[in-house]
DNA sequence: GATTATTATCGTATATTTACGATATACAAT
DNA sequence: ATTGTATATCGTAAATATACGATAATAATC
């Protein structure tokens, strides 16, 4: 067993499973804070500032990107980071929908 | 390796990942809406409405229950569940609060 | 006390995630 | 062309997550 079930539910409750687990771990909300404070920023400074090891902190930007919440454009050797704000706000969108949904008060 | 790092980052950035994790499944955000739309029901009335078997409905449960946004009640031999409305609130104001954080417009 | 209904847990298989070091790739500058 | 800098990807190990059937546990009812 284990193959997954999750298509069988609505596009909108995937869509919105896939943003939270793309939040559902501290590095890549803390990942999120830093490219906002920093505007734009690469790879090897956010490393700087976390604990993880260089290899662990793109992984962590290529689960960001894959969901679109960040996007990253090349320059040079460096690849510069920034936040994708309309992805962002779409995210916020449905997240604000859902907790209308599911609270009674 | 793979021992966790998550703990070398911020209580806050680590409840709302944690929070985030438990809705990174649609199954999960379903049983939320349906949890809502209920106001009460057992574990039962939710297999019956998701392509699931009961025991993986249960476990969905058990980590909704986890992290506190769902609450269960022993009722005879079934279990009444329904959403912690003020966990749902906290939730709803850090990520709105995350969101505010993370987006310059 | 046996039966029934409901839910949780155990055991298990597979898939995914998290973490790292090492290596490959891409481009700038010398 | 070679060197240096920055990042992605590969390989790998351990931990978690997802799914199920089978079984245990709990409490009401007969």
């Amino acid at each position: 067993m284990a193959f997954s079930k999750k298509e069988e539910f609505t596009q909108d409750e995937i869509w919105l499973s896939d943003i939270a687990k793309a939040l559902s771990h501290p590095a890549r909300i803390s990942i999120l804070k830093i490219l906002t404070q920093m505007n734009v920023c690469m790879c090897g400074e956010i490393v700087e500032l976390l604990p993880l090891s260089q290899s662990t902190v793109s992984q962590h930007l290529k689960e960001l990107k894959r969901v679109g919440l960040v996007k990253g454009e090349i320059e040079g050797p460096k690849v510069c980071y920034c936040i994708d704000n309309k992805v962002i706000q779409e995210a916020k969108k449905n997240l604000d929908k859902l907790f209308s949904q599911i609270c009674n008060c």
